[in-house]
RNA sequence: GUCCCUGUAGCUCAGGUGGAUAGAGCACAGGAUUCCUAAUCCUGGUGUCGGCAGUUCGAGUCUGCCCAGGGACACCA
C-alpha cells in the first residue's frame, strides 16, 4: 500500500491535489473536519476507498497531535475531531494577536490597487454606488487582513463630453438665476439635480462668475465648471465617508492628459502596431486580444474617447508599481471588461494582474414594492437618502449580505426594523449583551473586571464543560479561515454569514448557561465571553460596522 | 442577434474545489423570563434545486441545448 503512494505519477498527483479537500462537513455529527481524500485516490490507486481510508487513518492522521477520534464513513470519508487541547492552543492566538486575530500574511505584501465607485461628478450617487462602495471598502479591509498592501482609489471623470454637458447645464441655470436666459441643453441632466449644485455655487460665490461689461462672453465658463466639479466631488466624498467609504486617492482623469502623456502613449501603441486609422478616427485593435470588435481611441473630431482614458489609466496604475489591479464595476459596465483585458494583453501585462469584479444591480423595496426611479424627472432615491433613512450600519451590513453576483433587493422597511427580523441588530445585540454582562459583573460581583487581564487567563486549563461551549470555541478558531476564504473568493459576505452564525451560537449559549450566578462569576465562561467579544469586534471591523456597548 | 448575471422552501438568499439525509433567515403556529438586555431562545420543513440530455462510483454544483427574468452591446461616459 505504501509503495502505491510513490507510484502516483505527476499527472494523477495534480488531479488528487486539486480535488481532495479537508473541510467542515455539512452535517456536524460527522465531526469537526472531514476529508474525501480516499475517494479521490481510489481511481488512481485502483483500490477500494474504504481500504485507502483505513491506511490513511493508521499511517497518517493518527499521528497528528491535534486530532482525536477518527472515524471512517460509508463511501470512504475520513472524519475526525479536534482534541480539546488543540482548540485551546488556537484560542490562545486570540489573546496574543487581539485585534489582529484572523489576519494572515498570504498576500506577502503585494501592492494591490482597488478602484471602485468612480461615479461621474455630474450627479448624486445612486444606490448601486453604495453597493460598490461598501463592497470595495470591505474587500480592501479583507485584502489588508490577508497581508496585501492595499491602495483605494476613486477615478473622477472630469474630462470629456459628459462633463461638458454637465457644465453647460450648470451654466444655464446659473445664468437663469441672474435673469439671463440661454436654452437648456437638450440632452442635459435633470434640472432638479443640477439646480442643487447651482444653488450651492450661488450661495458661496454669488455672481462671481459673471463677466460684466463683456457682450460676447458673459460668464467665466471654465471657472464655473471647475467649481461645479469641485462641489460635486466633495458632495460625493461626504456621502461616501458617512458610511466609512474613504479613499487613499481621488484620481482625476484630467491628470492623465498632462505633459502630453496621451501623445506619448499613442506613440508607444503605434510602435507595438496595435493601433490604426480608419474613417478619420484612431482605432485600437482590441479584437486581436479577445474583444468582440476594435474600439475607437480618438474620434474623427480629434477628441479622445473614454476608452482612451481607460488605457492611460491602466498604464498609469502599472507604472505606479501595483502588482494587482482590482476593478469593481456595476453590471451596466460589464461590456468594458473585454476591452480592458485586451489592453492589458496588448501591453503584455500578465492576465492575472487585472481582476474585474462585476456587481449586479440593486433595487429598492419599500412597503413590499419596487421603488421606481424616474431619472428624467430627477426623482431618484439616492444613496444619501438611503443612508439618512436606515443608517450606516444597516447600509453596510445589507450591502455585504449577498454575493455580488446576485441582483439584490434592498428592503428599506426591514433595514429600519429594530427587531430580530433585522440581522444587523441581531449581530450587534451580541456585542451589546456581552458589554452588558461585563457591566453587571462590575456592579454586582466581587470580580475585578477592570483589572481582569486576559493575558493571565490560563487557557490551557480552560474546560469545555458543555458541547455549546466547545462549539463556540470552535467557531472562534475558524475565523481566520473565513478571512482567508473571503479574500480568495472576493466575497465579503462570508464575513456577514460568519457573524450571523457566531451571534446565533452566542445567543443560544446566553440563553442556556449563566455567566453570573448569585454574585459569583464563572471565570471559564467569562473568558469565553471576552474572547468572543474580540472575534466579534474584529469581524465587524472588517466590514466597518459598529460594535455598540448598549442597545 | 451577440455577450454577462440570475433561476434552490410561501418570501429573501447560502450551498468556495462535484461527496454523506439540499440548508439559513423571514413569514406562520405553539412554547420559554423568581436570575447576566425577550432586539433573545426552543419546537415545527415532502423543495419537479427552471427543463431535457450528457460526463462518472457520485451532479444543486461540470458540459451542451432549451425556457424564463435582469443588464450590456456608440466616433456617450
Amino acid at each position: 500500500m505504501k509503495a502505491k503512494y510513490f507510484s502516483i505519477d505527476d499527472n494523477d498527483m495534480a488531479k488528487v491535489l486539486n480535488n481532495f479537500n479537508i473541510s467542515e462537513p455539512k452535517n456536524k455529527d460527522f465531526g469537526d473536519l472531514s476529508t474525501n481524500v480516499s475517494m479521490v485516490l481510489a481511481p488512481v490507486l485502483r483500490e477500494n476507498p474504504l481500504v485507502i481510508a483505513r491506511t490513511i487513518k493508521e499511517d497518517i492522521i493518527s499521528n497528528w497531535d491535534e486530532v482525536d477520534s477518527i472515524t471512517i464513513e460509508k463511501p470512504g470519508f475520513i472524519n475526525f475531531n479536534f482534541k480539546d487541547s488543540f482548540i485551546r492552543e488556537e484560542l490562545k492566538k486570540i489573546i496574543t494577536e487581539k485585534e489582529c486575530f484572523g489576519f494572515n500574511k498570504s498576500g506577502q505584501g503585494t501592492r494591490i490597487q482597488l478602484e471602485y465607485v468612480s461615479s461621474n461628478p455630474t450627479g448624486s450617487l445612486h444606490i448601486g454606488h453604495g453597493r460598490w462602495g461598501v463592497l470595495g471598502d470591505s474587500l480592501a479591509n479583507i485584502y489588508s487582513a490577508n497581508g496585501y498592501n492595499v491602495f483605494r482609489e476613486y477615478y473622477v471623470n472630469d474630462y470629456g463630453a459628459q462633463i461638458k454637458n454637465f457644465a453647460n447645464c450648470v451654466k444655464c441655470l446659473y445664468l437663469r438665476h441672474f435673469n439671463i436666459e440661454i436654452p437648456y441643453p437638450e440632452d442635459g441632466y435633470p434640472e432638479a439635480s443640477v439646480s442643487i449644485v447651482v444653488g450651492k455655487i450661488i450661495d458661496k460665490h454669488d455672481d462671481k462668475f459673471i463677466l460684466h461689461g463683456n457682450e460676447n462672453n458673459i460668464v467665466d465658463a471654465a471657472a464655473l465648471e471647475e467649481e461645479a466639479v469641485k462641489l460635486m466631488v466633495s458632495h460625493i466624498m461626504d456621502t461616501l465617508s458617512s458610511i466609512g467609504v474613504v479613499f487613499d486617492r481621488w484620481f482625476y482623469e484630467k491628470d492623465l492628459y498632462k505633459d502630453s502623456n496621451f501623445e506619448k502613449v499613442i506613440g508607444k501603441l503605434r510602435d507595438k502596431n496595435v493601433i490604426y486609422e480608419k474613417d478619420g478616427a484612431l482605432w485600437f485593435k482590441s479584437s486581436e486580444f479577445g474583444d468582440d470588435k476594435d474600439r475607437v481611441v480618438v474620434r474623427s473630431d480629434g477628441n479622445p474617447t473614454y476608452f482612451a482614458s481607460d488605457i492611460l489609466y491602466l498604464i498609469n496604475k502599472i507604472e505606479r508599481g501595483f502588482g494587482t489591479l482590482i476593478y469593481i464595476l456595476g453590471a451596466d459596465h460589464h461590456g468594458y471588461v473585454k476591452r480592458l483585458k485586451a489592453v492589458g494583453k496588448a501591453l503584455g501585462i500578465d492576465e492575472g494582474r487585472i481582476a474585474v469584479v462585476i456587481g449586479q444591480l440593486v433595487r429598492i423595496i419599500k412597503s413590499g414594492k419596487v421603488l421606481k426611479m424616474s431619472r428624467r424627472k430627477g426623482k431618484v432615491y439616492t444613496l444619501r437618502d438611503l443612508i439618512l433613512e436606515v443608517g450606516k450600519d444597516s447600509v453596510r451590513y445589507f450591502f455585504c449580505m449577498n454575493s455580488f453576483d446576485t441582483p439584490m433587493d434592498f428592503d428599506i422597511d426591514l433595514a429600519k426594523k429594530r427587531s430580530n427580523q433585522n440581522p444587523v441588530y441581531y449581530v450587534q445585540y451580541t456585542h451589546a449583551r456581552i458589554e452588558s454582562i461585563i457591566r453587571k459583573i462590575k456592579s454586582s460581583t466581587d470580580t475585578d473586571i477592570d483589572n481582569f487581564n486576559l493575558d493571565e487567563i490560563n487557557i490551557s486549563e480552560m474546560e469545555f464543560k458543555t458541547k455549546t461551549e466547545r462549539d463556540l470555541a470552535k467557531a472562534m478558531i475558524m475565523y481566520p479561515d473565513v478571512i482567508y476564504n473571503s479574500c480568495k473568493n472576493n466575497s465579503p459576505y462570508f464575513v456577514t454569514q460568519y457573524l450571523y452564525k457566531l451571534a446565533s451560537e452566542f445567543h443560544y449559549f446566553y440563553n442556556h448557561y449563566r455567566i453570573i450566578t448569585k454574585n459569583k462569576v464563572n471565570l471559564n465562561r467569562l473568558a469565553l465571553l471576552l474572547l468572543i467579544k474580540i472575534v466579534l469586534k474584529n469581524a465587524l471591523k472588517m466590514l466597518n460596522i459598529s460594535a455598540p456597548e448598549k442597545m
